[in-house]
DNA sequence: TATTGTTATACTCTATAACTATA
DNA sequence: TATAGTTATAGAGTATAACAATA
């Protein structure tokens, strides 16, 4: 398997993935990052958990929630614990929002990747062997 | 096929893939848009085509040219024809380094997903059906 | 002393609108 | 009139360094 026909196609569908990611945040006013967020958020996770999962620094974290926290998204709650340490918690509202971004991200996964043809089927074959075989 | 687990599926990779253009980016001192742009250049494309490749606003591209411009990595170059038009073309600071970045881009990406174990084999399989079968 | 979240700073990315020079 | 690239603008994402509160 060569190196580069899989980092080609795991590049084309990083594109094609964060085109549907801008479409569909989009959609909702919001930023990639902030749906991206809202659809890998589970549990109550802190602050410095967040940006481990999301792969970036802890202070970008502080106006992510802070954006979303204005537009009552998401809420933090102090830990009962450490008191050094918030956490990072769904409001209803949010659910419901994060409810209809899935649903509609799902959509636009599968009807961009559910039927494809035979010169992507090969575009994408060295990730496929990679990932499945 | 349940979409949201292709969804998720698609998620995963796109966030393991960040990752991994974020790190190789760092290690140039460059951005990831800017690897991105540079890794996938071919032939003397417009602005406009770029920017379509690239799934943004072409409003981007100037800034995103400039920078890499000014590194000495690419070039503008006017059209033949219509003299609205600038292409851009690799220098050959910008050859090599490409080719420094794919190749550390695709090691990075074999050491990633070259060999899964059976766990993120079973993440991934949602993905691998929709691509591959 | 070490850790958690925050702030200050600087730079990059991003889209919208308005502009210019060409066509 | 229409198109290609640019500029101005505003907002968001990003990392580094320094900080206050807490452990």
């Amino acid at each position: 398997m060569e190196p580069r026909d899989l980092a080609a196609a795991v590049a084309a569908l990083h594109r094609e993935t964060s085109s549907l990611y801008a479409e569909v945040a989009r959609d909702f006013g919001l930023t990639s990052q902030q749906i991206q967020l809202l659809c890998m958020l589970t549990g109550r996770p802190s602050f410095g958990e967040l940006a481990a999962s999301l792969g970036c620094d802890k202070t970008n974290i502080t106006g992510l929630v802070n954006r979303l926290e204005k537009r009552g998204v998401l809420a933090r709650e102090p830990d009962t614990r450490d008191r050094r340490i918030s956490r990072v918690v769904l409001t209803e509202t949010g659910e419901e929002l994060r409810e209809r971004v899935r649903r509609q991200f799902g959509a636009a996964v599968q009807e961009r990747f559910g039927r494809l043809g035979p010169e992507e089927r090969a575009r994408y074959a060295p990730l496929t062997a990679a990932l499945g075989g």
